[in-house]
DNA sequence: TCAATATATCAATAATTCTTGAATTATGGA
DNA sequence: TCCATAATTCAAGAATTATTGATATATTGA
């Protein structure tokens, strides 16, 4: 992922209702959630929630399938790993101590 | 960490300036570096520079130790902790296989 | 083909953010 | 104390972004 894709993905995220998506379609998982139940659930207009996702679309943090006149929504764990990777990609400017902190915080509750 | 803070982090992040200056003081590590050198180096000026490293310290992604006339800034790993803690937080809505390849991916290093 | 449903797009306004020149504050040295 | 240096703060204009009502598109079923 490149630097102007990490803005993308940064900005994408940092709003609140987008990120409040985000987080909901990573708790859904492979179900992931048709356009107007996220809007339903998260209390956003229909057409100021179509915005939000494309955000999220363009920026590669969601992706979405039609199923007849629905389109369904999944969080896109390809797009969290390209950022987070480049987020930490030089966490070690050869003070390991600095940066395990932060590794051993990531630890998956599964 | 919470919701706000997030947003807070991760929209100062996203901004090239602000990404190219974290980064930066992530390579810096203990060493940091004075504002000045920092706008130097980025080719930003002075007060541009200024603006945005009050950014990303008031989103706790930087922090800043005066020295005499000069203010130096470091990276601030905790900050980085907390926003990656809070983006993995529910990677795993019973599903380890989605969120796996993302931790592998975040492999630092050292 | 027509009506209903689900979602996206458009255009306009409101709000926020970025950059910059100018002014200000803080420190150290002569 | 006065000057130079380092950095911040202020105010204003330009640019970007968010939201919304209205409209358009796509799909399904009658």
């Amino acid at each position: 992922m490149d630097k102007s894709h990490v803005i993308d993905a940064l900005h994408a995220l940092a709003q609140e209702t987008r990120l409040d998506v985000f987080r909901l379609l990573v708790k859904q998982g492979e179900a992931g959630m048709a356009a107007g139940d996220i809007a339903e659930t998260l209390g956003v207009r229909q057409n100021t929630m179509s915005a939000n996702l494309a955000v999220l679309a363009r920026a590669g943090m969601v992706r979405s399938e039609r199923e007849g006149r629905v389109i369904r929504y999944f969080a896109d764990f390809d797009g969290m790993r390209g950022l987070l990777a480049f987020l930490m990609e030089d966490c070690c400017g050869g003070n390991p101590q600095l940066c395990q902190p932060v590794l051993d915080e990531i630890v998956c509750a599964c």
